[in-house]
DNA sequence: AGTAACTCGTACAGCGGTGTTCAACAAGAG
DNA sequence: CTCTTGTTGAACACCGCTGTACGAGTTACT
């Protein structure tokens, strides 16, 4: 493999990510032109448009890992939670658009599969917090964390519908999730505001 | 208007809702063949597919409505919630594939519009719940209610994705909502188990 | 410098969709 | 019964997309 090739490669699966997560529907062509190379080319290393937007979404989920990993998950476990939330939104929000287009060329497992990491990331979390009796045990797991993935996406929706700013959605989000996770029986927690670095 | 041509307005926006029902990507041609018309019949009366799937959409909506009347919103605000998120969840797992046509074919604006009305009639209850006290008032209410139709929608995702069985649902997205409303500082109520018909 | 790998533009074929036209036919309303 | 309103299927033009083929040109490795 020529050093011309893999720099292309890396360009394209760039710009594939760039374009999907501005438009699902994005195409090859656009994709290519964002690139700076011809669409020929882009087949030659991708042999569909599917294998391209696969390619764009293993992109995706590694670089948001990469910020994830930056994340404190010691110490008290809803603070820690706050904190991964907070990260995740970022991600969620960014690449909102670029999911969709996955989720219209790719098989529901391939999605699945895909978010498999940053699921179980959160899972463990989530049972750490279980652990320590400050999260609910009434209610599936899988269930939870679905609700916090759904939460943050319709975070998203709210910003792209212009109903909500994108500097409140943190908070909302975190206290929102902080109230469903409350075991029953328990105090919901007085939201916390996040320290504010504009002061 | 003869008696003929709206008879069969009416069967084409049934099929609409039925076919985009199961496939969000559904053809006027398949629309047309369900509706047991030419596909030149339906272009009769609807100009173009995007005010099919309006027409299509405000049928739903108006059906929906319908069954949201009989649903008794007085009492308890918690009961009266649960009763009501358990019959908007019927519609919204029903419709959920009808949703995604709408939100590819029609403008966000219009698909607001569309919900404004259902949402008018949580948001009063959300309201009155307030005023006595078991609902949070630290967060805005658009987002609390948006919060209440992104579960849904999340549930109906999974029930999809193989995860989660239809039956389940409905207690699961209860017991979230309740806890996600209820204010900071006071207790979560414990999941209220709704009168099982099958004893 | 030479060779293999790579890229480029253009052009083509195929697909499935939308929307329109036409002329013949059927059905409701008076 | 008649006339207007609707309906019908076939055919057509159009569109943008995907994926492929080709021949000439260019770039990286050795």
């Amino acid at each position: 493999m020529r050093a011309d090739a893999q720099r292309n490669i890396d360009a394209i699966t760039a710009a594939a990510v760039d374009c999907l997560s501005r438009d699902p529907d994005a195409s090859v062509n656009e994709i290519a032109k964002a690139a700076g190379v011809g669409r020929v080319t882009l087949y030659g290393h991708f042999p569909s448009r599917a294998d391209l937007v696969d390619a764009a979404a293993v992109r995706a989920i590694a670089d948001g890992a990469a910020l994830l990993d930056a994340v404190d998950l010691d110490g008290e476990p809803r603070a820690a939670l706050t904190r991964l939330v907070e990260a995740s939104w970022q991600l969620v929000n960014r690449f909102r658009s670029l999911l969709l287009a996955a989720q219209q060329t790719l098989p529901p497992g391939r999605i699945r599969s895909l978010h498999s990491e940053p699921a179980d990331r959160m899972l463990g979390l989530l049972e750490r917090g279980q652990a320590a009796g400050v999260f609910r045990t009434d209610l599936p797991n899988p269930w939870l964390i679905s609700v916090i993935q759904n939460v943050m996406h319709g975070a998203a929706d709210e910003i792209n519908a212009g109903r909500l700013d994108a500097t409140d959605a943190a908070d909302l989000i975190s206290a929102t999730i902080l109230a469903a996770l409350t075991p029953p029986g328990r105090r919901v927690p007085a939201p916390t505001r996040v320290p504010d670095d504009s002061a």
